[in-house]
RNA sequence: GCCGACGUGGCUCAACGGUAGAGCAGAUCUUUCGUAAAGAUCAGGUUAUGGGUUCGAUUCCCAUCGUCGGCUCCA
């Protein structure tokens, strides 16, 4: 979503991005107020401002309705607040900054339970100012720490007082910046956007408050500018192409999350697969397959049972024994490693597999394609030493970068994900030792290999470390896309061992990688990263070719026949329809290659060749657009 | 899972207490046409499902299922 390239003549970047956050910041405060006014009785959270505007939250209380569920807001509520945040707008009160103890603080908000907790944070942050350091991520771009609400609570090191910020009737909670009144909100270019549900502190056992989210933007253009951004992000959604192009669908009857791929979408994981196992083969991984279920001890031995039975399908019992399908493969490989007797010289050991997982992701997590409950993953593991690790590590993150270039994709953000003290035991295995070590190894294999990734804590796996590669769809939601994790754990669970060249029994780090992701998450991204306008290679129908009349269709069928003999996805559309109706249908199914055939083409055997680009290209020897189309398949050339 | 909104033929949408209508797609017939839509006819819906209110429900209420916007979680 970062692209939104608006052009501030005049003013530098920087200049222009700090105005964006007073204004958003401060049209936080300003819906705050309005919000008050109009319900005296909510009560405040937060409202930082974010990446395309702001948002706060608020808690309305039960009382209303009298069914006992909490009150929420309506579309007409949004309306009478964007009303009332205009007239405070108008009133150009100025914000002011001050600065108060602690004890102020509760007296100022001794209503406000959600602030006072917020006071009672800040107070102990001073505290801890002395002791461990915060919990601050590092490196992380600002965009991402926006996000993050907990970046609303003020920088520690300059806070040894705290302080608002008030304009008009209210004030709140806020080390700034703020614009200097309330007339420096454009009035003309913000609006309230949606309503939303969310966790106090973003965490699932507090109280779901009610959000707000807005936009805001410094002129009325820019406002404009960035709701027609929205409007053509909803045209590339790949739920929507996905359904135009004859890729996916999901039935009622088979179940939330299990998509069904269409014959399309059946020729994109062709190639997508063939890809990953070519490249596999050359980077030398053996391929393996392995059973989609097995006994419950299996899961119990890898330790994923406690961490894991949640996203688990629940298991199905067979003669006294307990069956679970698989969420992941990697048990499977490790019993394949320890099929028999391995020595350094099987080292490192890399297996392969397309392997079927499925997980019970919770019904509301279930987006498209990119988050299901069936999904086939570009799944391998490597057994190596530790002298091997950082060559075996960086050898997966060069595949990345083999397959970003093909695919072209150069908006993604490396993310290393390392544990959190608070969580071992629990999230993570308990060894902070191998923790810090493990982490050590990756950072340190990243910077030799001169490849910028931001770090982010409390975001490992629970055996370990690992690089993600994130992505954004087109509406804005964040995935992981590819992952190389690190697992110094699991494989002693397995008593997997390899023999060194000392002749004394040695544990392999495991690398768990899925660089292509799986199919499911990788075909919503290339729909959207394309817009359905897959390159040659990848187009599920390469040519189309279109007789002008139905004398035309034997030479049509002809040259179809010698194009899907050489493996090139033809089809010859012979319906009784006007050319430019077919043209018009093929373009709509975004086909590279159109070739129209007529008498001249047939006299000469030639076509006339329109690309999907409309650029065309008239008596073109048919053999010559053969040997382009087939040039531009084998080298998965991203050309047309 | 949580908060909210929504759910009409394959798709996009209309009607909104009086018992469903259009365009595209589909089928048939006519048309044989030089770079993004030829014409006609036909077929297709127990208005997601199950209850309730009512003389009468697609329209109002409840539940279930599903989808969407978020939160949480994640490949």
């Amino acid at each position: 979503m970062s692209n939104s390239n608006n052009s501030n003549g005049g003013h530098s970047e920087q200049e222009s991005k700090d105005r964006l956050y007073k204004i958003r910041h401060s049209a936080a405060h300003i819906m705050a107020q309005a919000v008050l006014e109009l319900y005296p009785d909510a009560k405040i959270a937060i409202g930082p401002p974010i990446e395309n505007g702001f948002y706060y939250d608020f808690d309305l209380g039960k009382e209303d309705n009298g069914n006992g569920k909490p009150r929420t807001f309506t579309p007409e509520d949004m309306e009478k607040i964007e009303k009332r945040m205009r007239q405070i707008i108008a009133g150009k009160h100025p914000f002011d900054y001050r600065q108060l103890s602690a004890d102020e603080a509760r007296d100022l908000y001794k209503d406000q339970p959600y602030k006072l907790e917020l006071i009672e944070g800040l107070a102990q942050g001073q505290v801890n100012e002395y002791g461990e350091e915060g919990d601050q991520g590092s490196g992380i771009g600002d965009q991402e720490s926006l996000t993050d609400p907990r970046s609303l609570i003020p920088d520690p090191h300059s806070s040894t007082v705290i302080s608002t910020y008030k304009h008009d009737t209210f004030e709140d909670l806020c080390r700034g910046p703020h614009v200097e009144h309330t007339g420096q909100v454009p009035a003309d270019a913000f609006k309230l956007m949606s309503i939303a549900g969310a966790y106090w502190r973003g965490d699932e056992h507090n109280a779901m408050l009610q959000r707000i989210y807005g936009t805001a933007w410094q002129n009325k253009k820019d406002l404009n500018a960035h709701l027609q951004m929205l409007e053509e992000a909803k045209k590339r959604d790949h739920r929507k192409l996905g359904r135009e192009l004859e890729i996916f669908t999901f039935d009622d009857e088979v179940g939330p999350g299990l998509p069904l791929w269409l014959p399309n979408g059946g020729v994109l994981i062709e190639e997508l697969e063939k890809l990953a196992k070519e490249t596999e083969r050359k980077a030398g991984y053996d391929r393996v397959r392995t059973p989609h279920v097995s006994k419950e001890a299996l899961f119990l031995r890898s330790g994923h049972l406690p961490y894991y039975a949640e996203s688990m399908f629940p298991p199905m019992e067979l003669e006294g024994v307990k069956y679970y399908i698989k969420p992941m493969n990697c048990p499977f490989h490790h019993k394949i490693f320890a099929a028999k007797p391995r020595s350094y010289r099987d080292m490192p050991l890399r297996l392969a597999e397309y392997g079927t997982c499925y997980r019970y992701e919770k019904s509301g997590e279930l987006f498209g394609l990119m988050r299901v409950r069936s999904m086939q993953m570009n799944d391998a593991h490597i057994y190596c030493s530790e002298g091997q690790f950082e060559q075996e590590f960086m050898g997966v993150v060069g595949l990345y970068q083999e397959y970003f270039r093909i695919f072209g994709i150069d908006k993604y953000v490396m993310r290393l994900s390392t544990h959190h003290k608070s969580g071992l035991g629990k999230k993570y295995v308990d060894n902070e030792r191998l923790w810090l070590k493990t982490e050590d190894m990756v950072r340190q294999a990243m910077r030799n290999g001169d490849v910028p990734y931001v770090e982010v804590a409390d975001e490992a796996a629970f055996y370990g470390p690992k690089i993600d590669v994130q992505i954004w769809s087109v509406i804005g939601r964040e995935f992981s896309l590819a992952t190389n994790q690190v697992d110094f754990a699991v494989p002693e669970r397995f008593d997997l061992t390899f023999t060194n060249n000392e002749g004394h029994g040695e544990t392999p780090l495991c690398i768990h990688r899925a660089p292509l992701s799986t199919h499911e998450r990788m075909v919503g991204f290339l729909l959207e990263h394309y817009a359905g306008n897959f390159p040659v290679w990848l187009s599920p129908e390469q040519v189309r070719v279109i007789p002008i009349s139905d004398t035309h269709n034997e030479y049509a069928m002809q040259l179809t026949k010698r194009m899907q003999d050489l493996d090139i996805r033809a089809e010859a559309d012979l319906e009784s329809e006007r050319m430019n109706a077919k043209i018009r249908q093929a373009q709509l199914m975004k086909v590279p290659y159109m070739l129209v055939v007529g008498d001249r083409e047939m006299a000469e055997e030639t076509v006339s060749l329109r690309k999907r680009d409309g650029t065309q290209q008239n008596g073109l020897p048919a053999g010559e657009f053969i040997a382009m189309a087939q040039e531009r398949i084998a080298t998965r050339s991203s050309e047309l």
